[in-house]
DNA sequence: GAATAATTTTAACAAATGTTAAAAATTTTA
DNA sequence: TAAAATTTTTAACATTTGTTAAAATTATTC
């Protein structure tokens, strides 16, 4: 656990990750194959709301937050559905557009400027044919945010609102200060309305 | 597409899919590879009601459904939430316990007398060391595996219950036949009196 | 710091779905 | 094929949540 669940020091000062450090959260990698992995890596200094995974657009390459704060949605002509809030450590990727260069699903914003990583999609492919050991990093990258996707899924199957709402609170009291309501309530499957009727405690 | 899709042919006649053929489905592999996968797997004859995956318990291993039908799901104290139908050519997998080694978080039964192969995953992630082919052939699986389950769970997220009992209507008309209305209800995450409900058009 | 814009809460009402329980239909078993 | 068991539908009611719109609060800009 960790990746992806913090952002500010006991401090309150900005946490940043290392490349490496975001690398080595999937799976141990020698410095060989660090260095391989930095030499199509490239880092991006991005303002607040940028975007930077847009759904009808085709977006193959992985992202790796090391600073700043990402939110992960869906969208449709009359919704949108948050999946994600992640922190510095995650990933942030479209998997149907990294496997398949065609448009993903997800859409993903910057809610505050922030640092990214942008790994070339076509020359890790080439590393993965190449490299035994990346292949494996990019095969436990896969397997670990399904994982995480799965909880999520199962958190929001059979959880309520309110449940989710405490556990935010409990694990995450900064997102509730530095993300918009709006936002929060698209994440718990809820209205906003209903969302400050449990911040009210009427239920 | 086309991967746990079918089951019957146009005559009614069962479908049962090889294992080189469970494996080609994810990606290319030599027959050098499909040696070293084929020696690794075993195949297994279940009757109906077999229980494959629990997940109050640690199972590694992965089936491949050759033939028969699938059901996989979660289960809490007071509810049964049903992920998935799967049918022949499909992958059945506990991600996180073949991943981690621990409890995972699904359960598969088998809902009619099926034949799956199972591959050892000790043996398997030993293979993943040595075979790059290998090594990306499980890459591979757990990014199909990621984009599916992402699917289901938009389809859940933007889709009523009216849309997506229309839409198995029309693609898999045989489920609704096959399958008691209980579980298609948990699939469509709807109870069983509002099922009835869109069935007979009230809605 | 006043004015404007954006966000959050509250209110009132309508609509959809769950729950419980009983009736009807279907399937299985003896 | 009759009886028993299971599955599916229907009915009645309560509850929850969404919707719309306005008020209150907070943040931003000039």
């Amino acid at each position: 656990m960790g990746r992806g669940n913090f952002k500010f020091g006991k401090m309150g000062e900005k946490i940043v990750i290392s490349l490496a450090d975001c690398f080595q959260g999937y799976h141990f990698l020698n410095s060989d194959s660090i260095d391989r992995l930095d030499q199509i890596s490239q880092k991006l200094v991005c303002k607040r709301n940028s975007v930077l995974i847009r759904q009808d657009k085709i977006q193959k390459d992985i992202y790796f937050l090391a600073s700043g704060l990402a939110r992960v949605y869906y969208e449709t002509a009359d919704r949108q559905i948050t999946l994600d809030f992640v922190s510095p450590g995650g990933t942030l990727i479209s998997m149907n557009s990294y496997v398949h260069d065609t448009p993903g699903y997800e859409n993903i914003d910057l809610l505050e400027d922030s640092i990214v990583y942008q790994i070339d999609q076509k020359q890790l492919f080439a590393l993965y044919e190449s490299d035994i050991a990346i292949a494996n990093w990019g095969r436990k990258m896969a397997e670990l945010e399904f994982i995480k996707a799965e909880q999520r899924t199962m958190s929001k199957l059979f959880n309520t609102a309110q449940e989710r709402y405490a556990e935010l609170l409990e694990k995450y009291p900064q997102y509730i200060q530095r993300i918009k309501l709006g936002y929060i309530a698209s994440y718990l499957g809820v209205s906003q309305v209903t969302l400050s009727r449990i911040r009210a405690n009427i239920l």
